[in-house]
DNA sequence: ACGGTCACCTAAACCGGTTTGCTAAACCGC
DNA sequence: GCGGTTTAGCAAACCGGTTTAGGTGACCGT
């Protein structure tokens, strides 16, 4: 991973053109410094010589890098079997590119994410998915360095991109409630770091609480027993589904929190021979591309994933600040419940199989 | 976007330690140069002051950037659409952080990819689906940076990492043939710049020539008319197949060089009223994580998509070469077909809305 | 002939690190 | 107590650009 021929800088451009190195930088960023005839000859001379400006020099001096950066608190290889963080990311690219900037992962280094955000060169960060308490947006914020968080509650004044998950995960719940569904599995999202204590403000929390609320409304509670955690990838579904089931569970309904581990629940599902919906009845989170596909189609919560990369690229852009005022811009966007064919109303005949209430 | 307020400089700690610039710096980097009293007192002093070295600068001094860079014909939004693109990304962040390498993607800027190519500081390039005779190759080569390429035919000489494309698609085409079918629409990928002349080191041309040899076996011929492209995307899928459609094509099966458009089809399929597979069976390219859940699960064509990714990093960190030898290092991996339920015998209700033979 | 403008270009500082001699002091054996 | 070797740390060059603060000469009006 070496240079291989030593391509040509500024100074060898100037030599040749027999300028000064500022009059080739005036060539190419502000021209009309120069006479243009000077410009022209200059040019010539630097394609002769297949002269390209050293980015890093570039952003060096300008102490602009034109590089935003997507930060994750977990190994990319992991994030990236979510399709969502793939719309996520088509988002977050579209915008950053209509800017002119680059986009750059940001992802634990040697299991450090602190390292890892050190060595970024980056004018922006989005992070996503770490809660306001993490210690790196703590490190961030004290850079100074422009961010916004996604998916994570803010501090009041912190810019972030929202979704009412709260609302969408009601609404999931009613859904079933309404199709006669009393027996619950929630399929959760594991935090980053496993060993801490749940954060409140996380998106499983969050979500869960609305879970829990559309619950409550018609008098029944989801145990702590009926959540299972894993990671937010179809083999987590899987793996989230199997061990339920092999803890003895027997739900009649599945409450998961992203659109990912529904599609791995459902797989799970029907290698222990249950049939979704008649059996089973899942309901994802995230409305991916791909859920309307699946066998059956998934029922979903719908969340504007790529709407949500574009904004967070705007409001780092901003300097996490709206430009016509000066609190900090937290946009939250709304959900909305997506009946598809993977919910049915509760049947007999999954009622039988159906473990004992503790 | 501003840096808010100056961080400490590699100065500020040396004055404040009472140290030269060059002292500070072998504390971090090569402690063994320096007492191990100083290096304490130094790293103190620094931890006090929160200097984090500036990754740019240090860019710049050593002349490596530590980063790698993917390269895209598409602008990212196009790109992100297919999980294909998602999966392989997955096996290079994987490799690359296993390196504690970043990862950067480079896409067209403002339409130009060589202007991003110019604006890139990453330490080697990983382009994918571009043709060896692209221009921005013969830009990347003259540059002397190390890179390799993807999904495309090489120069003999040049580190690339390919599939067996052709293989791949004549076990396709070869079972659907064995089920009966002999009417086929072909969903391709349309490359990057659609006015060009097909290049015949395509992806697309290289499975549509496995495709049209088996077919050729048993001596039937697929016509250019039964050829459509379209983005590689779900929405390109849908696309591709109601344009053949009301052109008024009424195959039996249709061969579709990539996942996200046979799930495309399977969705134009069923708004047109057709039932997959008993009406038309549909064979894809890639075996996506998802392909195994879409209603039906889809029959395809597999390829080691994350290996890819984790093989063009080893390869590009080999500086295109393998240990070894000096041979440029071209890994091609093989590719099976995987049979799901997408794909049936050939039934009589098909045949009759089937349209005339040209 | 002279001060004032203007157009054009240059020298040098600067961005924030790394790295290469080199020196001064400490240490060594004899 | 002396040459020789280490050890610890410094000064300065360097990476390849950008940018600021002039400087030079042509042109101009008087």
């Amino acid at each position: 991973m070496e240079q291989a021929t030593r391509r040509a800088t500024i100074a060898d451009v100037a030599r040749a053109a027999g300028v000064s190195k500022a009059a080739v930088s005036f060539a190419f960023n502000t021209p009309e410094r120069l006479s243009a005839t000077t410009v022209a000859r200059i040019r010539e001379i630097a394609l002769g010589l297949d002269y390209r400006p050293d980015p890093v020099a570039r952003m060096l001096a300008q102490r602009r890098t034109w590089t935003i950066g997507i930060l994750t608190p977990q190994a990319l290889d992991v994030i990236f079997a979510n399709p969502y963080f793939g719309e996520f990311s088509a988002g977050v690219a579209k915008a950053a590119e209509a800017a002119g900037l680059a986009v750059q992962f940001i992802s634990p280094l040697h299991g450090s994410l602190a390292r890892a955000v050190d060595r970024a060169s980056v004018d922006g960060i989005i992070a996503v998915g770490l809660g306001a308490d993490h210690p790196e947006i703590g490190q961030i914020r004290r850079s100074g360095i422009s961010y916004v968080l996604v998916d994570s509650t803010a501090l009041p004044d912190e810019p972030a991109v929202l979704v009412d998950d709260e609302g969408g995960a009601r609404a999931a719940a009613e859904h079933l409630l309404g199709l006669g569904h009393r027996d619950f599995l929630v399929i959760g999202i594991e935090p980053p770091s496993s060993g801490a204590e749940p954060d409140p403000a996380s998106v499983t929390s969050r979500r869960l609480r609305g879970y829990r609320t559309a619950a409550a409304d018609v008098g029944i509670a989801i145990q702590d027993e009926a959540v299972v955690l894993g990671p937010a990838s179809m083999d987590g579904g899987i793996a989230a589904f199997h061990r339920a089931w092999d803890r003895g569970l027997r739900p009649t309904a599945v409450l998961a929190m992203s659109d990912a581990m529904a599609i791995g629940a459902l797989r799970a599902a029907r290698e222990l021979g249950l049939r979704v919906p008649d059996d089973l009845s899942i309901v994802g989170f995230d409305d991916l591309d791909v859920a309307e596909y699946t066998d059956p189609p998934l029922t979903t919560v719908h969340q504007p994933n790529r709407q949500k990369g574009e904004e967070a690229v705007r409001l780092v852009l901003d300097g996490g600040r709206k430009q016509s005022s000066l609190e900090a811009a937290q946009h939250q966007f709304a959900t909305h419940l997506v009946v598809r064919g993977s919910t049915a109303v509760m049947s007999r005949s999954a009622a039988l199989g159906q473990a004992p209430r503790r």
